[in-house]
RNA sequence: GGGGCUGUGGGCCAGCUUGGUAAGCUUUCAGGUUUGGGACCUGACGACCCCGGUUCAAAUCCGGGCAGCCCCA
């Protein structure tokens, strides 16, 4: 290994090997330390943390403005609770984390999802068409014990997420509620944090334990695997009957609310957000989540030092005035060193003041994505707010642009093979989404190493011709890919 | 779930075949010198994943565990 290697910066190059990549970038920009001596669980770093922080302001304020209000439940949920839906408790119990206290008979669970401690709440809450809608979310830890190789944020046994629990007094509302939670994941994932998804309905067979339909948001990472993002699921009466949760209508009749959840998961919508953006010099983080926006690097000497110093402070008080996160990095550390450390970080916005920038009245302005540097007038400095727009603009334009091409309509099983291969997705004819179909789907895991993720949730498709496995009549275009 | 590889100071690793004083680079700390793209000099601190076995003697061999990575499902 060479000096330059042994350095903090990265020597694996995103393209060749993306898992390599991955795994230093986490670590050297003090994302997370994957030290710790629990599998599937990682330490997030200050730096991680702030960012995280960030995203989940962001995401909650999204909440709040779609009317939703803020609640706090236990991390523990009795046995008894899994056990009154079904499919639920079937879905779930392999991965729960079981505590050895127990409670009476009742064994004590970690909570790897929150339906059956919100619900039994919402059937006390709940009496009258005047308590609906109600729309709560929750700010939480989960913890699943997952049985798929662990990856540090993007598939890891415990994670940090909002969960969303409403109730409806009718279908129609609940499934606008749906689409809303789309909206919600296109506002925030993809118009915020640049981060390009499908939305697809889940067949049958790879619904939500306890939901009629499921929706999630399909992320292309750089090896061309899936990863889920947000899902929303439309859970209909089957909760609400489960959990006794009624209300009366204006006739005063009874009946049982309509429920959805949805739930964002943050510490993995990271995972996303370092994937699709970083380069092969570190992170890229998108000006509207970097816990720093613009990082101020003083050039001085023994001399000029406190005069630098000084009129660094002015610089950055001026553009904290703009409601900008800035700081000055003052460290004896020489200027370059300084330079690889924060665009390790993904600091958007580099601002160098020396003695040349004091003498012209201007700074040197760096620019994380485009590693471009400019000029720029002291007196403009409150330009930089629309900079960043833009410089979040450019991530997400070329975050979409990923998936162009990616998406090969598929004829035969053959060249879904290639089309996996080829880290692409396979648009196929297949024959039903539902039950009907989950032998095909078993096939296409089986023998071609990839998952059926669903139609498009937005898009009606019409399918022509037969399905590509089995023959059979083609009901749907379904789409095809590898997933974490 | 199956297979493979790996585990040595904070980080990257050599040593393991053939058992016998654990090497190097980097970081950190102290001092000096320096500061416009990963500077240099001097000195110091710091390690064999865990449990058991074989042996006069184990980083090294054997068994088990734990953790990580990769591939497959």
């Amino acid at each position: 290994m060479s000096k330059k290697q042994n350095k903090e910066g990265l020597n694996v190059k995103k393209q060749e090997n993306f898992s390599e990549w991955y795994t230093q970038v986490l670590e050297k920009a003090e994302v997370v330390d994957l030290r710790y001596n629990v599998k599937g669980f990682e330490v997030i770093r200050p730096w991680g943390a702030m960012i995280i922080e960030i995203m989940f302001k962001l995401y909650e304020e999204e909440l709040k403005k779609q009317g939703h209000k803020p609640v706090i439940f236990p991390t523990l949920i009795p046995e008894e609770n899994f056990k009154k839906e079904s499919s639920h408790v079937k879905g779930f119990t392999p991965e729960v984390f079981w505590l050895q206290k127990t409670q009476g008979d009742n064994k004590l669970a970690l909570r790897p999802t929150s339906e059956t401690a919100f619900y039994q709440m919402y059937a006390l809450w709940i009496r009258s068409h005047r308590d609906l809608p109600l729309k709560l979310y929750q700010r939480a830890n989960i913890f699943r014990y997952d049985t798929k190789a662990t990856r540090p944020l993007i598939r890891a046994r415990e994670f940090h997420w909002i969960e969303a629990h409403n109730c409806f007094a009718t279908k129609k509302q609940a499934e606008s509620q749906v689409q809303e939670d789309i909206g919600m994941t296109e506002t925030i994932m993809h118009q915020k944090f640049g981060i390009y998804f499908l939305a697809m309905k889940r067949p049958k067979w790879d619904k939500f334990a306890g939901a009629e339909y499921t929706i999630c948001s399909d992320v292309l990472m750089p090896d061309g695997k899936f990863i889920q993002q947000p899902s929303t699921h439309l859970l209909g009466q089957h909760f609400s009957k489960a959990f006794n949760v009624k209300f009366k209508d204006e006739s005063g009749k009874e009946d049982y609310v309509w429920q959805t959840c949805y739930g964002p998961g943050i510490s993995r919508m990271l995972a996303s957000v370092i994937s699709v953006h970083g380069d092969d010099d570190g992170l890229i983080m998108p000006f509207c989540i970097s816990p720093v926006q613009v990082i101020i690097i003083p050039i001085f000497n023994k001399e000029n030092k406190n005069k630098i110093l000084k009129e660094a402070e002015k610089i950055n008080e001026k553009i904290k005035s703009f409601g900008l996160k800035t700081e000055i990095d003052a460290g004896e550390k020489r200027p370059g060193e300084k330079y690889h450390e924060w665009e390790l970080k993904g600091v958007p916005f580099r601002l160098e003041i020396g003695e040349r920038e004091l003498k012209e009245k201007k700074l040197t302005l760096f620019t994380r994505d485009t590693k471009t540097k400019e000029n720029i007038q002291i007196k403009n400095l409150s330009e930089i707010k629309k900079l960043g727009q833009e410089f979040d603009e450019r991530l997400k334009i070329k975050a979409d642009k990923f998936i162009k091409g990616k998406i090969i309509n598929c004829e035969t099983k053959q060249k879904i093979k290639d089309t996996i291969k080829n880290k692409k997705i396979a648009r196929i004819n297949f024959c039903s989404v539902d039950r009907h179909g989950e032998k095909c789907a078993e096939f296409i895991e089986k023998e071609l190493g990839a998952e059926v993720r669903g139609v498009l949730a937005n898009k009606r498709e019409k399918a022509k011709g037969k399905c590509v496995i089995c023959g059979k009549t083609a009901k749907e275009i379904v789409y095809v890919g590898r997933g974490y």
